[in-house]
RNA sequence: GUCCGAAUAGUGUAGAGGCCUAUCAUGGGGCCCUGUCGAGGCCCCGACCCGGGUUCGAAUCCCGGUUCGGGCGCCA
């Protein structure tokens, strides 16, 4: 037999008005089972929702009849059977079934609830991500999620770039900043890369002039936060012959496109999570540096002076004064000091102290960060020097500066954050299905 | 890394030295019930993180450990 007999149709694909006599076949987890005593529900889920069996004493085969009230909670199951309209159930309609296949048994007692009824803790849903995903909450973030990385695509792709895919297995823990998680490649010594920023530079050089890529990176950071992983997603665009303003205007306009796509497109996993999602408005603020300063100097908490980079507690106070301001989320930090952005930001021509950078800042975090790149390779080995790194290690990358490199601009955003802070979500493991933290290894 | 806090049935919780043979909900088992949709009713099952200490007596107080949570730091 083959497994397509299984399922004929998801719970949310049939309209019980047009399916007549027709058997349809649902396949899922028990969800609940209501037994009655003359009469017997058994609800039946699937990734898009639920249905409705309904076995009447009466009228159905007693086999089947005590077989389906003593169904397990998330046991796998198929029911085929026909429709009958029904108002007083869920999606209109109920399944009388002929037979109720059993496909695997669920273990008793669950390791947590599926239905919302009692709570379970982050840590405790993560040790059973399985089940976890059965809950419609979880299950309507990673719908969401899956939205925002296809709208993502959508939007670049249509915008001129090409999707790439650069190495995470990388020779040299080059690009300084971070800690990198060393790994053995054979007899060799390696690292797990921490941003495709160096290749998709190179690939300037290239000639492909738009690439995005969406993908893992890794931080061997010792931190413990609630906005912080050690894997986590990046997705990066580099363009050439546009400066950091061409490619702030494509990031803000995609944050607006993707936040209409979730809208357009998931609406009831924005309701199961009870989320009405504004649409950030575009052009966002853009706050220089210094005005950035300026108003956690005003605010009096704290004490930042030109140099210094923003604690979390300033970025909470800029980010809660533009949202009083303006009533928006989103906004930029521009015109960084050239000494506490990367080596790779392009500083000003006349002010060179500053550079060509950005942050896009959510009110709670930063989500992204970018800059017009440098395509001189003088200035470039100048800064790698400043930075107090060794150019040698740059080679690879340097390389490519030298045979025709066109002037750029990028940026990274942390798909994590994106997702969390669209969503409300206080933790980042709640957007990553199996997220990696200082602690957490396993699932 | 550091500061603060927490750890009780499968899950989420109550608990302030004797009231604990440990609360409630959910769940699981049994029985009743023909329209439930967090179904309802009755009965039952199931837990004090580990190791020391204080005390006549510890889930409760102290010390150490482990694990977890929150803040900060670290962090293209």
């Amino acid at each position: 037999m083959s497994l397509a007999n299984l399922r004929t149709h998801y719970t949310t694909q049939i309209d019980p008005g047009k399916i007549g006599d027709d058997k349809v076949a649902l396949a899922g987890w028990v969800h609940e089972v209501r037994d009655l005593g003359g009469i017997c529900f058994v609800v039946l889920r699937d990734r898009q929702g639920r249905a409705q069996i309904t076995l009447v004493k009466k009228k159905i085969d007693r086999e089947l009849f005590n077989f389906a009230r003593k169904l397990i909670r998330e046991s796998v199951i198929s029911v085929r059977g026909s429709i009958k309209p029904e108002e007083k159930a869920p999606n209109g309609y109920e399944l009388i079934p002929d037979e109720i296949e059993l496909l695997n048994e669920a273990e008793s007692p669950l390791p947590l609830d599926t239905t919302g009824k009692v709570d379970a803790e982050l840590d405790t849903r993560l040790d059973s991500r399985f089940i976890d995903l059965r809950r419609s909450r979880t299950n309507a973030i990673f719908r969401i999620r899956h939205e925002v990385l296809h709208a993502v695509r959508n939007y670049l792709a249509n915008d001129g770039f090409l999707e790439t895919s650069s190495p995470k297995v990388v020779a040299t823990a080059t690009e300084g900043g971070t800690a990198l998680f060393p790994i053995t490649y054979f007899d060799r010594e390696a690292f797990l890369n921490q941003s495709p920023q160096l290749f998709k530079q190179i690939l300037m050089s290239g000639g492909m002039d738009r690439v995005f890529e969406i993908g893992p990176i890794f931080r061997a950071e010792e931190h413990d936060t609630r906005r912080h992983l050690n894997e986590a997603t990046s997705i990066d665009i580099e363009a050439s012959f546009v400066d950091h303003f061409d490619v702030m205007e494509i990031l803000e306009n995609m944050v607006e496109y993707v936040y209409n796509q979730v809208i357009e497109n998931v609406p009831d996993a924005l309701e199961v999570m009870g989320i009405e999602l504004r649409v950030p408005k575009t052009p966002f603020l853009k706050l220089t540096y210094q005005e950035a300063i300026d108003i956690v100097n005003s605010h009096g908490e704290e004490e930042l002076k030109w140099g210094d980079d923003l604690s979390t507690l300033s970025e909470h106070t800029i980010g809660e004064h533009v949202f009083q301001e303006t009533g928006e989320e989103h906004y930029f930090i521009i015109d960084w000091p050239t000494e506490i952005k990367p080596f790779y930001a392009m500083p000003y021509e006349e002010k060179p102290e500053f550079s060509k950078s950005f942050d896009m800042m959510h009110r709670t975090m930063e989500l992204s960060s970018g800059a017009q790149r440098i395509h001189v390779p003088e200035m470039l080995k100048n800064r790698i020097a400043d930075q107090g790194l060794d150019p040698e290690g740059f080679d690879f990358y340097l390389r490519a500066f030298s045979y025709g490199m066109p002037p750029h601009s990028g940026w990274g955003l942390g798909c994590e954050r994106f997702v969390m802070t669209m969503l409300g979500v206080e933790n980042i493991r709640d957007v990553v299905l199996f997220p990696r933290d200082r602690r957490r290894l396993s699932p």
